[in-house]
DNA sequence: CAGTGGTCTAGACCACCGA
DNA sequence: CGGTGGTCTAGACCACTGG
C-alpha cells in the first residue's frame, strides 16, 4: 500500500500544525491542554505529551509549566544550515573533487591567531592553505590554522587524499563550533588561485571549532560568488 | 541551590554524549541497547528510549529498527541558522530601525518572477523596494515580489511602521520557505542607496516563501559585506 | 528465533501557575 | 486550590533485523 495509518502522536502533531498554519490559532493563542487532547483523541497522556514536546522542539509551540501551551510567537524561518565536508559534498553531486596543496607548515602564531586558538602569541601552530576544485574548477580557498595540541599529526596528513575537515573530525572529536558567513573581495593571490577576477564578490565562511579542552582549528573558506552559495529550507 | 539533580533522561544523554565526544565511541560504533541501558541505570524503557530518541533528533546517533543504535557517521557541523525579521533583530540590539520606502506598486510579472511565484507571465504582482537602516546606517536593500492571492492588502500597508516580513507572517501563515545565501556586487542603484562603493562585496539572501496553496513572496535582500554577516553556532 | 527499536497505555508524583 | 506541564514507571504489542 501507500500511506498506512501513521503513528497517533504524528496525527496529533498534524492536527495542531494544521490549525496553526491555516491561521485559525494565531501566535500567543493557547493550544488545547494535554488533558483535553487525551479526551478528544482517546489517548494516553504520554502520547499527547510526546506530540506537544516534539512541537516544542520544532519551535511551533511554547510550553509554560503551570500555565499552558501556546502557539509560538513568530514562525521564525529557522532552517538547519548544515556545513559539510567539501569533498563529501562534491562527491555526492557525482562530481570529481581534487585538492591543490599550497602550504603545510608549522609557524609561530601571530597575536590574532593565537588569541582565537587560545594560545600565547608566538606559540607553535600548524598552517595549511589548500584550493579545492570540483570537476577541475576551483570552488574553495581554505586557509587554516590548527592547534597542535588538538591534532599533533596534522602536518603528516596527505591532503590530496583526505581533507583537513575529515582528518580533524577523526582526530579531534567536535564539541563546539561557531561560524560566520560574510561577503568579501578576494585577495590578489586568492583571485589568481581561484581563477576569478579580483573584483568578483566572494563568500567567506570563518569557522572556529572546539574539541574538548582545546580550540582545535580556525579556518577561513573563500568561495567564488559565481560558483557557490549556501542553501537551506524550512518546512512548517 | 545551583544545579539540582537533572532529569534522568538528561543524564543518560550526557553519558552517551561523553563517550562519543571523547572519542571512545567512534562513528559507526554501536551504542548500548535500550535493554542494557535500562539495567545499567535501573530505569524504565520509556526513559532510556526518550534519551536515545532525542539524541537521534539531535543527529548524534542513528537508530535502525531490528538492528541497533549507532554513533552517527559524521558530526556534521549543523547549526540552526535563524532568519529573523530585520526590525526585530535591530531592536533587540537596542538600536533604532528605520525604513525608507522606495517603491510600492502593482506590476505585471515578468517571466522569471511569474515562474517563481507560480503565476502566469503578465499576471498582477505586488512589488516593493525598501532600504532598512540601523541607527541611520543602511544595512539592507529589500526587493520583494508578493503574490496578491496570498496577501491582497499588501500595498495598503505602511512599511514605515511595520515590515513586509511581519505583515506577511500575519496575513499569510508560513508553511514553507527556501533560501540561498550568495555573494554579489551591488547594482549601481543599490550602491547609492546603501551608501557603499560599487565595488564592495555584498551578501544576498534570496528567499521564497510558501503559504498554504500559494507561493507568497519572493525577496532578494542585499547586505553590505562590511556591515553584516550571518553567524551561527553548533554545540555537541 | 532472539534481540532490537517504534509505539502506546494507565497509572503516578512533582513543581509550578493563577485565581 | 485546581489545572497545567515535567518526569517516570512497568508493563504491552508490533515490525523489523540478523543469524
Amino acid at each position: 500500500m501507500g500511506a498506512m495509518s501513521l503513528p497517533v502522536y504524528v496525527q496529533v502533531k498534524a492536527f495542531i500544525k494544521a490549525h496553526i498554519s491555516n491561521g485559525e490559532w494565531k501566535p500567543g493563542d493557547p493550544v488545547p491542554s494535554e488533558a483535553v487532547l487525551m479526551q478528544q483523541f482517546g489517548l494516553s497522556r504520554m502520547t499527547v505529551n510526546r506530540a506537544l514536546r516534539e512541537l516544542t522542539s520544532e519551535g511551533m509551540v511554547t510550553r509554560v509549566q503551570g500555565s499552558g501551551t501556546y502557539v509560538a510567537e513568530l514562525h521564525r524561518i529557522s532552517s538547519n544550515l548544515t556545513i559539510r565536508d567539501i569533498q563529501e559534498e562534491v562527491v555526492e553531486r557525482g562530481h570529481v573533487h581534487t585538492t591543490r596543496v599550497l602550504l603545510t607548515q608549522a609557524e609561530k602564531a601571530g597575536a590574532d591567531v593565537a588569541g582565537s586558538l587560545g594560545l600565547r602569541t608566538g606559540a607553535k601552530v600548524f598552517h595549511s592553505i589548500l584550493v579545492h576544485s570540483e570537476n577541475g574548477v576551483a570552488i574553495q580557498h581554505e586557509d587554516r590554522y590548527v592547534n597542535p595540541a588538538a591534532s599533533p599529526r596534522y602536518l603528516e596528513t596527505d591532503f590530496s587524499l583526505t581533507t583537513p575537515t575529515r582528518h580533524l573530525l577523526a582526530e579531534a572529536p567536535l564539541t563546539e563550533a561557531s561560524y560566520s558567513i560574510e561577503a568579501c573581495l578576494p585577495t590578489a593571490e586568492q583571485a589568481t588561485l581561484l581563477n576569478i577576477a579580483p573584483s568578483e564578490a566572494c563568500l567567506a565562511m570563518v569557522r572556529r571549532t572546539v574539541s574538548g579542552p582545546h580550540v582545535a582549528s580556525l579556518v577561513r573558506l573563500v568561495y567564488p560568488g559565481s560558483r557557490y552559495s549556501f542553501a537551506g529550507r524550512f518546512q512548517a
